[in-house]
DNA sequence: TTCCAGGAGAGAG
DNA sequence: CTCTCTCATGGA
């Protein structure tokens, strides 16, 4: 099956940036399992070519698939109004096509429960190994993976099991999870119909989903792209190169909404995956693309600073 | 050995 | 409100 006019796209910028964990590329090929399924995804040009596990009718896929990989968005007008300064400039013209996905819901909440003080190879390792354990075998091929678990299966096994696969202290946060989406008390199909703030409250409940969790969810689950995930990266980021001075978490959340609007999701995950793709994006070239343009950026901020 | 990783919670001040 | 400490794990 083919995706066709995927235009201003890149399937390696928006599978390698961190916002999931359940790609692999093999060749030019990404391997992964979205909704059940495994997707054998390759990119040339403009089109996507698709090989599915599960027997699909093209009438639904298509649009389905376009919607995970948030083709059909027009980022580029997203992209033109948070392009404020020469080092944004540089981060988008070098990662063109990098799109936010729009995951599964449950599938984010465990991941980003589980991504808390971690690293990414590990966050990976760890839902490889759940979804060996709880999910269901896939095969496409050769190829063989596992369906990330529901939550019922997390929800029934025990916490040494979660241990087991390399959660650590997470465990019982995601078995907690696991169990309020089971009882109904976190009503995953209610919380996609809130706006941003109510979804990110409502997600906050739950233990070990904080500030930076629950924006992760609402950026790369539910579309809300004014949520902007505050890790130890973006607060190094805007200290070094914005606001030029230590910084609080609301400092930086106030001034990076201020200057980049509601697209502030999209600048984040570019100037994110910018700076690991070049270890010297803190160099005395790259700053020299910023200076001349902070004092406009701090005093745009400034309305939001006092 | 220590440090770090797409942090959060509990407690103290 | 902010600051600090701890939490499990493995790679550098």
């Amino acid at each position: 099956m083919q995706i066709r006019n995927a235009t201003d796209f890149s399937l390696k910028y928006t599978l390698e940036s961190g916002q999931s964990f359940r790609w692999t590329r093999i060749d030019d090929a990404y391997h992964g399992v979205v909704g059940g399924r495994i997707l054998k995804i390759c990119q040339i040009g403009t089109t996507l070519c698709v090989e599915s596990s599960a027997t699909e009718d093209e009438t639904t896929f298509v649009p389905f698939l376009r919607h995970y990989l948030d083709i059909g968005r027009d980022v580029p007008k997203i992209l033109a109004e948070v392009d404020n300064d020469a080092y944004m400039h540089r981060a988008i013209e070098k990662l063109w096509g990098m799109r936010i996905l729009n995951q599964e819901l449950w599938e984010t909440v465990a991941s980003f429960i589980l991504s808390q003080n971690n690293n990414v190879p590990r966050i990976r390792g760890i839902i490889r190994r759940l979804s060996e354990r709880f999910g269901e075998r896939l095969t496409l091929a050769r190829y063989v993976d596992y369906s990330f678990p529901t939550p019922d299966a997390l929800a029934t096994t025990t916490e040494d099991e979660l241990l087991a696969c390399g959660t650590g202290y997470r465990a019982s946060y995601l078995r907690d999870a696991a169990r309020a989406v089971v009882s109904g008390e976190l009503a995953l199909a209610s919380v996609k119909q809130m706006p941003y703030p109510e979804a990110k409250r409502e997600l906050m409940r739950r233990n070990g989903i904080g500030e930076k969790v629950a924006d992760c969810i609402c950026l790369f689950s539910l579309g809300h792209l004014e949520a902007l995930p505050i890790d130890v990266w973006i607060k190094r980021i805007f200290e070094t190169l914005y606001l030029r001075r230590r910084a609080t978490h609301h400092e930086i959340r106030d001034f990076a909404h201020t200057y980049f609007g509601e697209g502030v999701g999209y600048a984040q995950q570019y100037l994110f995956h910018y700076v690991h793709e070049y270890p010297d994006w803190a160099d005395a070239e790259h700053l020299s693309l910023i200076k001349a343009d902070v004092p406009t950026a701090i005093e745009n901020g400034k309305s939001a600073l006092n």
